[in-house]
DNA sequence: TCTGGCACTCGACTGTAGCGAGTGCCAGTC
DNA sequence: GACTGGCACTCGCTACAGTCGAGTGCCAGA
């Protein structure tokens, strides 16, 4: 059970070794790019040990050694340093992000450039309507018995719903609803509308009550039940780097998985303050992704969080430099979102 | 040069069984499947006729016979029969589009909907923004001298932008504003209004002008020079299937360009009025997309245009049955937003 | 506890041989 | 003149044997 400090020292070689070349590390190899300060045959015996504990496998008799799951566990556990971010890559983020005029916008460079900072497949988040509030509702005629109500969130958020009328409804009725569901709503967490809402219909002036049932159960529906999460993705052309053999060969599940957005946000979304969350491999609960890994954080104005952001590939991924870059990205766009 | 009709029909055999079992057809089985009513030495004949032409090649020598993208075009163009949807996939339509409750949801219903039926990558349009008429203009102040602006267009995509106003504007200027961009631009085509937007400044009162100088650069900037096309993509999955045969071994190419909305645009936003486009291998002007072929048609209420949609999947593809497909697809989708 | 040495394993690669699908061509037939 | 049967030929695919070498496990000695 004891992994004294060169055993620990070997398998960072191991797993840094294989991370960058892609092929299994032998003890050889392994003095001669590190200065262990020991020889091979000293090495082998360490090796042999990890092998029995789970940390790192043979792929076959002949070949040198691969980290396991277990192995790249206790590397970022315990073994990785943190890699600050080279100054092209700080400049990189900036010059990315600056310039963004909408929300759409922000979200969409900053996917792109997480997949491009990690080159791998990048996963944001929209910020979550539930932790958001609301800013403003806007009621829109558009026929006599059709409203567009656009709800406005302090996050950036816009999201319009079409609202059909039981009924034809005047100007001044509008106006008399859109001040009561603005005087109601705004300035609560979507989260706790649906009893503010229910309190809406009631305290309504009978005539306009038919019309604020309808509107109130769209807003419940369709804002808070189901709450309408969005995602962006970029990279998948990523997956192809390092050929076929990450991911065992096939790119197939993976590429299904990255279409479900519930999956994407089970990912990411379920973000702790300031914390990066690894999973590894085996660790991830769904299938189709057990051969990659996922780092993902969450990011927000100041220290709270609004969404989730992170990246997917192999793992055999370089996970220091993998999660400085997420963890910066994250910052520099809760930044963003706090001056805005 | 002579093409008899026994040597279409065997291109069109060759073609057929080429699609169905991804293998190089050799003359002896095309006359076993097929009805052609002569022995394969027959058929050998018009084969090296047909490859001459350059309408079929052999992989190696010892091989059968396989389409080459001008096989394909001339099976697309003369020898394909149009294949009639089966009730399945029209119900499976109709279900999967009742029930959308918002554009953003028509289009991602229906670009899952196109994966699944084609079992190709699909890529659908929305609505261009090019080509929408202006049904409301909406200015929701969120401070003094911020304004949110959002355009609903007539065929339900809503835009927003924030305008960073000059100095601070009080409510009854808002109103005022409001109520003169609505005026001036409700009913007017976007690809029209930068006149009447320059108009809008010049007709204003003196004490809103800087306001509206600000609000109608832009509205002409984001909303109609720089048309905000968007794009939605499913079915990525897709170009798995078939192994590593399609596509010359490597998806990556194609993945790169389905990242880029230009390229995807370029592939399905110019779409002519009831006509299915059919792009196929070589024809295509994106390098990238060499070893592929492209549906797609454009899609709108009646016989309008408002935006495309279309499959991007290996040369060896279904053509009649994808060609069915799209078109049935873009025709409901009109339908629906016609109702609306 | 570490080291050098040695026998061993086994995947990767190479070369050879046989198989068989498929072809092109030719002489013969209708 | 068009079609057909027959036949020799091509060439990719598979199996198999042999070699090479990276890497290992183990052991005796420092």
């Amino acid at each position: 059970m004891g992994l004294d400090d060169r055993k620990l020292e070997v398998l960072r070689a191991i797993v840094e070794d294989y991370v960058a070349t892609q092929e299994p590390v032998g003890s050889k190899a392994l003095v001669e790019r590190h200065q262990l300060g020991v020889s091979p045959a000293t090495v082998r015996n360490d090796m042999a040990v990890l092998e029995d504990e789970g940390y790192i496998r043979q792929p076959h008799t002949s070949a040198g050694r691969v980290p396991t799951d277990r192995g790249y566990r206790l590397f970022v556990d315990r073994l990785s340093r943190v890699k600050p971010l080279s100054p092209a890559e700080r400049r990189a983020i900036e010059r990315f992000l600056v310039g963004a005029v909408d929300l759409d916008d922000v979200v969409h460079r900053t996917v792109r450039l997480l997949a491009q900072l990690t080159r791998q497949v990048a996963v944001v988040q929209y910020p979550s309507l539930a932790r958001s509030k609301v800013r403003h509702l806007e009621l829109v005629p558009i026929s006599t018995t059709r409203l567009m109500v656009v709800m406005i969130a302090d996050t950036g958020r816009v999201e319009q719903r079409l609202v059909e009328l039981p009924g034809p409804l005047p100007a001044d009725d509008v106006t008399d609803l859109r001040r009561l569901v603005n005087e109601k709503l705004v300035g609560s967490p979507l989260s706790e509308t649906p009893p503010l809402v229910q309190a809406l219909v009631d305290e309504s002036a009978p005539h306009l009550r038919p019309a604020m049932a309808t509107l109130s159960s769209v807003l419940l529906e369709t804002l808070v039940e189901r709450h309408e999460e969005r995602i962006a993705l970029a990279g998948t052309a990523n997956l192809t780097r390092g050929g076929l053999l990450d991911f065992q060969g096939s790119l197939r599940p993976i590429l299904e998985a990255l279409e479900e957005e519930v999956v994407l946000l089970k990912l990411i979304g379920e973000a702790e303050p300031s914390t990066t969350r690894v999973l590894i491999g085996d660790e991830n609960e769904i299938d189709n992704l057990r051969a990659a890994s996922v780092v993902s954080t969450g990011y927000g104005p100041g220290s709270t969080i609004v969404g989730g952001l992170g990246v997917l590939g192999p793992t055999r991924m370089d996970y220091p430099g993998t999660i400085a870059t997420v963890r910066a990205v994250a910052r520099y766009v809760g930044d963003l979102l706090a001056q805005n």
